[in-house]
DNA sequence: TATGAATGAGCTTTCATTCAT
DNA sequence: AATGAATGAAAGCTCATTCAT
C-alpha cells in the first residue's frame, strides 16, 4: 500500500467520523488528503469500497487477537478480560477507524457479507465460543442467554464509539479493567 | 397534534429506521403516508425537525419514568432493575422510534441540545443519580467509575437497536432480567 | 401527454439531432425547453427514456403504416410504393425524431427489445413480407436474397437522415416516386 | 508508420466498432493495445485524431478505387457494377474501420473538411459522374435526380454497417452482384 | 519509449424545499 | 388542506488530457 492510498484511508476515517458517511463527501476527503476529488478515484473505485477499506484493517487485527485468545488454554475469566482490553484497546489504535465501524456497520453489512474473515458474525461467533467453554468448565453461569449476553457485551464495548476520547480522562486500559469487572463480578457490593 | 400529524411521524419513524436518516427520502416519506411530498411540509418545516418528532415522545416517556424511579424510595438494586427494564421495554412499544433515536443521535444532538428536558445527557445524569443512591448506601461497588458505568449500560441497552426484533425469540421483559441480573451480579458462576 | 410533456420531447429530439445522443446534455435540452436541469427530471426518468420517447411516436406511426399496407390487398408494386412513400414521409413529419432514430438506434435496441410493438425487427419483418408475398404471385424477382433485399430498401430510405433536410430541392413524394421507381424498374434506361 | 501505430489504429478501430466513438474510452482502446492510457498520447494527438486515423487508409482506397473507375473507358453497367463490389468489399477488408467511418461520419465531418481527397463530397462526386456518363451514352435513365440516386446507392451500400458480419450467410461478392443488378434492372420480375 | 499520478471540466441524477393555486 | 411544478445546490463518478520522470 503506497502513502497516498494510507492518506486516503486515513483522511476518509476522520471525514467519515466527523460527519457519518452518508453526509460525508468526496469532496470532503479528497480536501482533507489535500488532492482533487477525480485523483481520489484513482485509488479507489467508490465511495463505499473506501468505508470497507477504513474498517478492514483494525477489525481483522481485533478479530485475530480474540481469535488467539479462543484458541489459547487460559481460564474463562481471563479470556474475558482479555478480549474486552482488545476490543477497548482498539478505539485507542485506530479511534476514527473503530467509529466508522460501529456507527456504519448497518451500511457496511451489504459489502462485508461476502468477506468472511470481516464479517461481523464472525466475531459474535467467537465471542460465544468463548462465552460456551465458560460454561462448560462451570466457571460462567449457565442461566443466561448466550447469543443475548454476547450482545450485551458487544454493547458495553461498541457504546465507546459514542463517548470516548482518546486522551480524556480515562483510558482504555482502566476501562477495560472496570468493565471485565463488573460484566464478570457484577457491580453489586459483596463481602470478599 | 391532528391525526395526520400522528400518521406522518410513524410513517416517518419507519422510514428512517428501514433507511437510516440519510438515506430515507421526503418523498418516501410522504409514499408512505399516502400524501404528496410538499403536503408534508404543511405539517413540518424540515427533515431534520422531522427526526426530533420522531423520537421526542418515547424519549420524554422513557426519562420521565426514569426520573420517577430515580425519586422513589426502594433499594438500588430494584431502581436499577425496573429502569433497565423500562429502557428495554421502550423498544418494543416504540421499536422504530427508539431505533432512530439510537441509531441517529449523533445526527440530532445538535437540535436537541436546546431542549433541555430531552437532551440525552439529562438522561445519562438519572442513572448517575441512581448509581450514586447505592453508592451511598453501600449496595454498590464504589471503586467502578460512575460515568464509565453507566455509559456501560447504556451500551448494553441500547445495543438492542442492532439486533433485537419484535417477536423474536427473546422479549424484553426476560431480556430485562438477564440484563439486570448480569450487570448486577456479574456473569461468573458463583455458590448460592 | 401534457404541454411540457411535449415541449421536451421536442426539444430533445431537437438537440439529439444536432448533437448525437452522447455528446447531448441533459443540460442541453433543458436550456432548450427554458427549464432547470432539475425540472426535467420531474418529467422523465433518465436520459435514455428520453431517447426512447422522442422516437416512440413516429416509428409506432409508420409501422403501422406498412402493417396496414401488408394487410391491404393490393399488387405488390403499389404496396412498395406506399410503404416507401410512407418511410419518407416520416423524416417530413418529424425529422429530428426519425434522424434521431435513423443514427441512434445501436442506443435503443437495448431499451426497445423490450417492446415488441417498436423493435425493428418487426418493421424488417413487415418488409420481408411484403417482399415475399411479391414473389408468391410473381411480380417479383425470386433470384433475390428476400433479407439482403430488404436490408437494401431500408439503407436506400434511412439513408436520407444523412442529408435530407426539409424544404430542400426535393420532396420527399418525389423522392419516394423515384426511389420505388428505381428500385422495381432499375436504374438503366429500357425501351418502353 | 510503425507497427506500434497501426496497433493503435487496429485496437481503436475495433473499439469505436464495439462502442462507438463517444462511449469509448482512451482507456479501453490503451487497454485493447495493452498499453497505459498515457502511452497513448505518445503515438497520437487526440482522441478525436485516432477516428480519423482509423478510419482514413479503407477510405483513401475505397475512393482510389472508384475513381479508377471513373475514368476507365467500360460500359456504365459495368462500372457500377465493379463501384457496388468494391465498395461492399471494403466492409470486407477492413470492417470495424469502415463500421466507425459509416457510424461515425457526423462526428467526422469536422476533421475531414480540410481534407481534400478524404472528404465524402468527393466520393459523392465521384458516382455522380459514373451515372452522369450512364446518362450520357443513354445507359441509364435520365428521368431520375441524379444526386438523390446516388444517395440511394450510399444508402444501400452504406447500411450494411448495421447488419453485414463477416463468415455470415452472404459474402459481400454475393451481395453485391445482387445490389447491383436490383440497383440496374429492379427487382421486378421481367420477361427475359 | 513509456507511465504513474494528477486534474479540470463536466456528466447524470437526487433531493429538500418553495410557492402559486 | 393539499399539490403540481419547479429549482438551487450538490452528489458520486468519468474522462480526455497533461507532465515529470
Amino acid at each position: 500500500m503506497t502513502k497516498r492510498e494510507q492518506e486516503i484511508i486515513a483522511a476518509a476515517a476522520k471525514v467519515f467520523n466527523e460527519k457519518g458517511y452518508h453526509a460525508a463527501t468526496t469532496r470532503d476527503i479528497a480536501a482533507e488528503v489535500g488532492i482533487q476529488q477525480a485523483t481520489l478515484y484513482y485509488y479507489i473505485s467508490s465511495k463505499e469500497e473506501l468505508l470497507y477499506l477504513v474498517v478492514r484493517e483494525p477489525i481483522v487485527r481485533l478479530y485475530d487477537q480474540v481469535e488467539e485468545i479462543v484458541k489459547a488454554s487460559l481460564p474463562s475469566r481471563t479470556k474475558i478480560e482479555r478480549a474486552i482490553h482488545a476490543h477497548l484497546a482498539a478505539f485507542d489504535e485506530s479511534y476514527p477507524h473503530m467509529f466508522v465501524y460501529v456507527q456504519e456497520l448497518p451500511n457496511l453489512i451489504h459489502t462485508l457479507q461476502d468477506k468472511i474473515r470481516e464479517s461481523p458474525s464472525r466475531y459474535q461467533h467467537l465471542w460465544e465460543e468463548i462465552l460456551q467453554q465458560g460454561v462448560a468448565t462451570g466457571e460462567l453461569r449457565a442461566d443466561l442467554d448466550m447469543p443475548a449476553t454476547v450482545f450485551m457485551i458487544m454493547g458495553m464495548c461498541n457504546w465507546l464509539h459514542r463517548w470516548y476520547r482518546k486522551g480524556g480522562r480515562l483510558d482504555t486500559a482502566t476501562l477495560a479493567r472496570q468493565y471485565a469487572s463488573a460484566a464478570l463480578d457484577g457491580i453489586t457490593a459483596r463481602p470478599s
